[in-house]
RNA sequence: GUGGCCAUAGCUCAGUCGGUUAGAGCGCUAGUUUGUGGAUCUAGAGGUCGUGGGUUCGAUCCCCAUUGGCCACCCCA
């Protein structure tokens, strides 16, 4: 048969998973470093722990997974007027894949509640599924690290999250604009022009501002159901450009009669505090932003938003997050507010390597290939071997008598920086030869030192 | 879910206005070199031209369907 793997899926060779590992260790550590523990979560939820968190366009992205034995049993013995198959799905299907970390993570604290510390902080790095079409930068497999804290209104919590996507992207050489706003404040737009019910539309038309611009976003907005009127009203917020503390205070003036958006404006200003004045906690290759357009994650996000781009390449979202003041209500725990952000590994991964930003320290595996010509040769071979490996080197034999040129070759697709020869001349003299690859320069070295050899490179 | 582009060797791609044995580069194998690579040269292996059907004397080429990939929209990491 021809081997294919699902649409949307992928293959990771030992580049690339080297890679990818990279990635995972610089988010894991920096999560470590501000104090946040790791879980895990299945795969796979009850389809009822995720539906309808993800508005409709999120439930029709979930991978669901059949039932397992006989599971149109229960149809049959319905009748067979419901439409298929949207109506058999509560039928064949109880469980999915999960479709982020978020939602699963609600449903471990909600349920695991009684055993851990609050305020909460976790980390979870895993995959996640969406039944999306794929494209640039979209898989239907993708990983996601998150960091969240639950049990904690405290804005604090918003400035230590920032500081981590500095911290990460910072040690990744990739300087990135962290854009923020604050739910609160889209809230307090839509009452001030009077739609209060429409935040929906509003937000979703105003984020797309800086892709198809104002006229088409204002034809968005009549399509539906907007007078001119009430555009009109919003003409400011489209225009609105400059530096954080202009914006602040454009909104200041224009929120003036929205309680809500006023709340808004104090926390995003209370965050912002965080980086300015003395004693302020500095970034390091980051820049923070205002951008009143950014909307993502309506279902659940009710004051900071997060989000973060590349600063010199347009890759979309790399990472993303926010507050959220009620998630594990509806799975039985009330008044448990959470903030948190996620790292999209695989676009990182694409960046990265659009940028030639991968060291090469990340990439390199074995050191040394100890060359093998003979059983004899093989058999002495065998206590070098050993001995480097136990001195913390990572070296292996060539497992056969091959020609040299093969092992070279052999050498070179790894990556390897070293080839170790010891054949019987080397053997009655107790030295080893040792050859970098990369300048050609070649050792020779008493086996007694052979611990200590990369000293001779340097 | 909607729309567009594409599918030829392991990879990147030529090609045939429909006609006999479908090509190149790179890669691979072997030799030049029975323990010192990356170069050169030589030889070799490797393709049901995505799959199924149709038109035709004849299809890799034209038509239809299907699958897969890419891209845009929607949405999102």
């Amino acid at each position: 048969m021809k081997p294919s793997i699902p649409k949307g899926t992928r293959d990771f060779t030992p580049l690339e998973t080297a890679r990818r590992k990279y990635i995972f260790d610089t988010i894991r550590s920096a999560f470590e470093l501000y104090g946040f523990e790791a879980i895990e979560t299945p795969a796979m939820e009850n389809l009822s722990t995720l539906t309808g968190k993800y508005g409709d366009e999120g439930d029709r992205l979930i991978f669901k997974i059949l039932n397992s034995g006989d599971f149109l049993k229960d149809i049959r013995e319905k009748d067979l007027s419901v439409d298929f198959p949207n109506d058999w799905v509560p039928f064949i299907s109880e469980k999915a894949l999960r479709y982020d970390l978020t939602v699963p993570f609600a449903r471990f604290v909600a349920m695991n509640r009684n055993s851990i510390p609050f305020p909460f902080k976790r980390y979870q790095i895993q995959p996640v599924w969406r039944a999306d079409r794929p494209q640039r930068g979209r898989y239907r497999e993708f990983w996601q690290c998150d960091a969240d804290v639950v049990g904690s209104p405290s804005l604090l919590n918003e400035a230590e999250l920032i500081q981590i996507y500095d911290e990460v992207f910072s040690n990744f050489k990739l300087p990135v604009k962290i854009l923020i706003n604050n739910r609160k404040i889209l809230a307090g737009i839509a009452e001030v022009i009077g739609k209060p019910d429409q935040l929906i539309d509003i937000t979703v038309a105003i984020d797309k501002l800086d892709k198809i611009g104002v006229e088409k976003v204002m034809e968005e907005l009549q399509n539906k159901g907007f007078d001119t009127e009430t555009i009109s009203k919003l003409q400011p917020v489209f225009d609105l450009k400059g530096n954080n503390e202009h914006k602040l205070a454009f909104l200041s003036s224009y929120l003036h009669s929205s309680e809500t958006g006023k709340l808004g404006i104090e926390e995003l200003r209370q965050v912002l505090d965080f980086f300015e004045g003395d004693n302020k906690l500095n970034l390091r290759d980051s820049s923070i932003e205002v951008d009143i357009t950014l909307a993502r994650g309506l279902n659940y996000y009710t004051g900071t938003i997060l989000e973060v781009k590349a600063a010199e390449i347009d890759f979309g979202s790399i990472g993303g997050g926010g507050r959220y003041d009620d998630l594990t209500g509806i799975f039985g725990l009330p008044d448990v507010p959470g903030v948190g952000i996620s790292f999209g590994a695989d676009r990182i991964y694409d960046v990265l390597l659009m940028q030639g930003l991968f060291p090469q320290s990340a990439i390199t595996s074995t050191e040394v290939l100890i060359a093998n010509f003979s059983t004899a040769d093989q058999r002495y071979a065998l206590g070098l071997l050993q001995t480097l490996r136990q001195s913390g080197i990572r070296t292996e034999i060539y497992p056969e008598f091959a020609k040299l040129k093969k092992q070279f070759d052999y050498a070179e697709k790894k990556n390897i920086p070293y080839l170790l020869i010891y054949g019987e001349g080397e053997r009655q003299n107790r030295i080893a030869e040792i050859k970098e690859l990369s300048s050609g320069k070649q050792i020779s070295i008493d086996i007694s030192e052979i611990a200590d050899f990369k000293k001779q490179f340097k």
